[in-house]
DNA sequence: CTTCAGATTCGACATGTGTCTATGTTGACA
DNA sequence: TGTCAACATAGACACATGTCGAATCTGAAG
């Protein structure tokens, strides 16, 4: 887990002109530590699957209690999606009674850019 | 880390055809483990600066001399090429002393392709 | 065959992480 | 106000993970 000290980094705005794609130039150290943090966040079957299910909803916004039915306890599926908004990848609103998620703007496509320009 | 048994899902061939952008559909849980494995495996930032300076690499190849420099020691350094090669992020070759490793074809565009599709 | 250098594997350890139950907090509604 | 439902937080626990030094393996060159 790489022993370095959690730094506290702002997510959104600073991904979003973060990097170019992986094949045209090595990551620097604290390019690495914010991406690699958003990657991790997505490394979880269980917050993958949340995460999908917020971007692919029709509204582009679900509420918790509309995706939480993946297998684990309610206290859990807020756990992970607290990560997901601690690292940037989600935004949360309360409406009332419910909350709402959605993906943040930008990042997704920042983490596409960064892994494209390859052949396949 | 969701307490599920390892798998042992075979990497490459299966995930160039994976899955359709985020956006446009939730994951199924089969597909969520397959992926959340690769997204893992970038989620470390050593992992990450190895494979970013792999991917850069002039040839599309580097021996392990070239990018060891990464801060930790030099098995750790094998420890994380060996994860990023068995999740099928990495392929490597042995030419005399020295062992290459350049990026699998395909993952990458697979994964840019699953995180495509947003407005940004 | 012996020796050496590059690379991997092994064993151990501290720390991180995912999960749960129990408890709080927040807002709607009577 | 009191009660209920939706989410969040706190504390605890088992397990995974990153790291290292030491040992092992592999190929090249004397």
């Amino acid at each position: 887990m790489s022993n370095l000290k959690t730094v506290e980094l702002p997510p959104l705005d600073a991904v979003a002109p973060c990097c170019p794609p992986l094949t045209s130039a090595a990551l620097s150290e604290e390019d690495s530590i914010r991406m690699a943090a958003m990657f991790k966040a997505l490394g979880d079957p269980v917050r993958l699957r949340l995460f999908s299910r917020v971007a692919s909803h029709p509204d582009g916004e679900a509420c918790v209690c509309d995706i939480s039915d993946v297998g684990v306890s309610q206290p859990t599926v807020s756990h992970h999606l607290k990560k997901l908004r601690d690292v940037g990848l989600l935004d949360s609103e309360r409406r009332g009674t419910w909350v709402y998620y959605r993906v943040a703007p930008g990042v997704l496509a920042a983490m596409a850019g960064l892994l494209a320009g390859v052949d396949g």
